[in-house]
DNA sequence: AAGTGGTCTAGACCACGAG
DNA sequence: TCGTGGTCTAGACCACTTC
């Protein structure tokens, strides 16, 4: 069984946040693998002989910090590690789309880990503001909206939301699930937008509780945002794709030429 | 007053998820600015007829999407956003260094803000083992350490640490605290390494007890850490550069061809 | 059915900040 | 002193998972 302690009611810290340390130094010393499950809260209240608001809050310390996840009904467990993908800067070459390969799958290549999408939406709507000022569209153009969710391995890495002015994606698979071989990118090139260059606008925060819950992440596990604008040779843009990605699970690779 | 609805108990989300998504709301709208207080706690107890730990869930939701954050005896407050520094990929143009500015002042000089630099330390050190394999180094060859804070407005904004292999250092005003103009890449220049592009590793997570002291960020607040490597003509690493920036400051821009 | 975590109530005492 | 958030108790009912 695990040494967990008693509550020390002259230390310092609140009894909640003594539990969190006995779970925590149990988590970081192995004694408590990651997928391992830890106590139950009942348990815990037994051990300690504290409310069960005061277990909750120590566990949920540990959730904040991304150390545990709970699923309900089965208990809590300490988190396994996601898979890290390295998104290098070659990530958009034509050569892998002329093999009839989209984006993600040519980076999940590289890794060796199986890449799935689901969650997969199409609509047309109203650009909003963010989207219509990059895409040089007046506010409220109608764009296709195409959203979708990505795994590695099977567990959730990244949600995607891309906006294409419905001149460009009218007609074409774009506007279906299945955007065919080489993803939208090659409907896009097919309709004589021959793509340039993207710019990629980095920057992290904490999710929102809808994010958390697609991307089965606790409270406590930032995400990483990756605003892309796709432009074609004449400098139109042509697209913009919207990301979130777990942040641990990824490492963005640029290359930047010194000029 | 603000407008905060009602609890809708028909409603698929529970109650301390309806409260947040009404803060929520008032934030993201503008109604409650930054800085401002949100109603507290007994207010929102009155107004919504829910008992304290159903706000007190509330807010700790919110707290942990780092939107607010909590004053012990004031009250809750929205999270005053920090000056956002957006960093285009030409910020280390050779024409800027040739002007005598270094790197931080130039992305400065674009925003208006005042940016300062404090808690400079220069020493030598054996290098740790990511940053001898990124200078192509054995594990434990004496390099340069450089460690810096930005701030702007006064606001800490980011903690930097350089590496440069002794070899390129020796003699040179790397070595001290201040390494004139241009910085310290004039310096590598000028010791026959012309710089020709760079490599970034950008990756978000949560900072340590350390990084939140140095940076004045409350917990729930991410992270970004961007590791630099710089090459010269012959492809040599000449200088890496481990930064932390506080997330919601900073966006990276990149700019990436499509090949 | 039994065990798990999710949500909620209605209190209590404490520590901090401002007047 | 008073209002604020921080912590805690001792229950309750619900939803999900497993058997």
């Amino acid at each position: 069984m695990l040494d967990l302690g008693v509550i020390d009611r002259t230390d310092d810290r609140p009894p909640y946040r003594q539990i969190a340390a006995q779970l925590r130094r149990h988590i970081s010393a192995g004694t408590l693998a990651p997928g391992e499950k830890l106590p139950s809260e009942s348990e815990l209240i037994e051990h300690f002989g504290v409310a069960r608001m005061t277990v909750r809050q120590a566990l949920q310390e540990l959730r904040g910090e991304g150390l545990v996840v709970a699923e309900h009904g089965k208990g809590v467990f300490v988190r396994s590690a996601p898979p890290v993908r390295r998104l290098a800067s070659d990530r958009f070459a034509r050569a892998h789309r002329q093999d009839g390969k989209a984006a993600f799958l040519v980076e999940a290549e590289a890794t060796g880990r199986k890449a799935t999408v689901d969650q997969i939406s199409v609509s047309t709507e109203a650009a909003p503001a963010e989207v219509a000022e990059r895409l040089h569209l007046e506010e409220g153009a109608r764009v296709v909206v195409r959203s979708r969710r990505y795994l590695s391995a099977g567990v959730p890495v990244e949600i995607a939301t891309s906006y294409i002015p419905e001149s460009i994606a009218a007609g074409t698979a774009i506007t279906s699930t299945d955007s065919g071989p080489g993803g939208i990118y090659a409907r896009i090139e097919e309709q004589g937008h021959e793509l340039a260059h993207f710019t990629e606008e980095v920057t992290a925060r904490m999710p929102t509780p809808e994010e958390r819950k697609a991307l089965q992440i606790g409270a406590g596990v930032p995400v990483m945002t990756l605003i892309r604008t796709a432009y074609d040779t004449d400098e139109t843009p042509v697209e913009v794709c919207d990301t979130v990605k777990v942040s641990h699970a990824y490492v963005l690779e640029y290359d930047v030429p010194a000029r």
